[in-house]
RNA sequence: GACCCGCUAGCUCAGCCGGUAGAGCAUUUGACUUUUAAUCAAAGGGUCAGGCGUUCAAGUCGCCUGCGGGUCACCA
């Protein structure tokens, strides 16, 4: 027992075994509700003082929560029960439930849990309740939950003890349900369309499908390490050559990178590939499922994120990333076909070109990140990224120093990254071993070469469009949260040592 | 990884120039049969994140460690 309770514990736990002595349960046991708070509310509370008193018999109801709030006030009282909906009061008087019941609600502190029988009312002041008739302890609360009126307001202890975080935060509940509902209304978007849900392996033998250290584990039973997936892309894309013509799959991804406000060592995402589609039916797709994602949870398309008002209105912005460069600075590196050129006139923008930016593209690629990149609020699709960058796309067929892919920014952050997939079997091989090439010069993020993914290529993939949307950041967009954390259920922590 | 800020009762927070640790909510006891941050009266509750140092004396000053938050850098 090295436990120190405190003494509202030790009178808590002190109570649980007085209820015990009483042959009551202090945990409970099944209660049949006729009604939560919130359907309690659908169906009475449009009625008036006046309706209720001429109502010949009232309808008896059973509801069940947690005390969040007590007024007693001797020979009657008062108390809000929670539940997932919302709240509910109650009025309990001494002469409607009888000695012994009174005392168990006069006993019952905040945070314990029960269950009430009554009949609607509405008090003086106006507020539908619950006149109970019969009172049921339910469970018993050995801490006490946090003050009723500031809340639990230290984000350490909010991220770590989530689950008094939801039962103090509304607006964390509120956050956290809307993104279960983001991701059911992106599944109904996509059945609905004929997509198909698939699971593949997160147990990975061959790192591949992005770049990004990964986790290791090991299977002891054939004694092999396995990676935790960073992108599921190379399995769903075999299933394009299997003949599943649109498939995706919403789930979660491992990357063993740094922690901050936007990442999180596993996050979710979604990858679907579309066979016989191309990087402009990519953003019709991305476009259409977002708004609707929208309009479905939201009920608009008008965002305020943050100090910035967002329009997800359809008809997003398609640029090319050169387009914007010129936007910006007025260069235009359609133009420019000598690096040193492009060299010199990054250096004149105060840009820091290390040894690794040795193409044009690297160089664009360094001046949208420093001068479009954060200027881009509203929804934008940007395409057209060098070849140097790229390494897994398809070229473009009509200009070889860029690729078939966009990536969607809004704020100044990525939220999808798109394809016209590389179908090309002997150029795959080539790019899976110039990745290994770099593994060997210590880029431990590279692919390792996949030959049954390769050879599945032989057979012949359709021409591809495939998307990858980020759904943490796309849920911390539609709920304006500032950190990764606040859409996370149960964000990963450093343990804390006591 | 660098810098800045925070850590005091179960919770939310005060605590000045270093001198016996404070409030509100919550808890306990008493009063109160329509209150709603209920009210009134009294009481109990602390390893001041952990450690080392300076000092007659440290919640307070200095250093180290831990955890969290922020900014920047890196990365997708």
């Amino acid at each position: 027992m090295e436990n120190k309770w405190t003494e509202q514990e030790i009178i808590r736990r002190d109570k649980a075994a007085e209820l015990s002595q009483k042959g009551i349960d202090p945990y409970g046991q099944r209660f049949d509700r006729t009604h939560n708070t919130e359907t309690f509310k659908r169906e009475f509370g449009s009625l008036t003082p006046a309706d209720l008193e001429s109502a010949p018999s009232l309808p008896l109801v059973r509801v069940a929560g947690r005390i969040m709030t007590k007024r007693s006030k001797g020979k009657a009282g008062f108390a809000h029960i929670q539940d997932q909906f919302g709240q509910i009061q109650i009025y309990v008087k001494f002469d409607n439930i009888g000695e012994e019941a009174y005392s168990l609600f006069d006993k019952g502190d905040l945070g314990d849990i029960v269950g009430v029988e009554g009949t609607p009312m509405i008090t003086h002041s106006g507020e539908l309740s619950i006149r109970v008739t019969k009172y049921i302890h339910l469970v018993k609360a050995l801490r006490p939950l946090p003050e009723k009126f500031h809340g639990l307001t230290d984000v350490e202890e909010r991220y770590r003890r989530r689950y008094v975080d939801l039962i103090m935060n509304e607006d964390s509940k509120k956050t956290l349900i809307l993104r279960s509902k983001i991701i059911a209304s992106m599944r109904n978007y996509l059945n609905g369309k004929g997509y198909l849900e698939v699971e593949t392996p997160i147990l990975h033998p061959i790192l591949g499908g992005a770049n990004a250290r990964p986790f290791i584990t090991h299977h002891n039973a054939l004694d092999m390490p396995f990676y935790l997936r960073i992108a599921p892309e190379l399995y769903l894309k075999r299933l394009i050559v299997g003949g599943l013509d649109c498939v995706y799959e919403i789930g979660r991804l491992f990357r063993n990178e740094g922690m901050d406000v936007k990442h999180n060592p596993e996050f979710t995402t979604i990858e679907l590939y579309l066979a016989y589609s191309d990087l402009e039916g990519m953003m019709d797709l991305c476009e259409d499922l977002i708004v609707s994602i929208a309009e479905e949870t939201l009920k608009t398309t008008q965002l305020q994120y943050g100090e910035k008002a967002i329009s997800l209105a359809k008809g997003w912005r398609r640029a090319h990333m050169v387009d914007l460069i010129r936007e910006q600075t007025g260069i235009d590196f359609f133009q420019i076909h000598d690096y040193e050129a492009a060299k010199q006139l990054a250096l004149e923008h105060h840009l820091r070109v290390e040894p690794q930016h040795f193409g044009i593209g690297h160089i664009v690629n360094l001046f949208f990140e420093a001068y479009c990149e954060e200027k881009i609020i509203q929804p934008t699709f940007v395409y057209g990224h060098p070849i140097e960058i790229s390494p897994l796309t398809k070229k473009d067929p009509k200009d070889s120093r860029f690729t078939q892919r966009f990536e969607l920014f809004i704020d100044g952050r990525e939220y999808a990254n798109a394809y016209t997939e590389l179908n090309d079997p002997i150029d795959q091989r080539e790019r899976f071993e110039n990745q290994l090439k770099e593994k060997a010069l210590g880029n431990d993020e590279a692919n390792e070469m996949d030959n049954d993914f390769v050879e599945s290529l032989e057979y012949g993939m359709p021409p591809t469009g495939g998307i990858g949307i980020g759904i943490d950041r796309l849920v911390m967009l539609l709920t304006n949260s500032p950190s990764i954390r606040d859409v996370l259920l149960f964000p990963h922590m450093k343990p804390r040592n006591r």
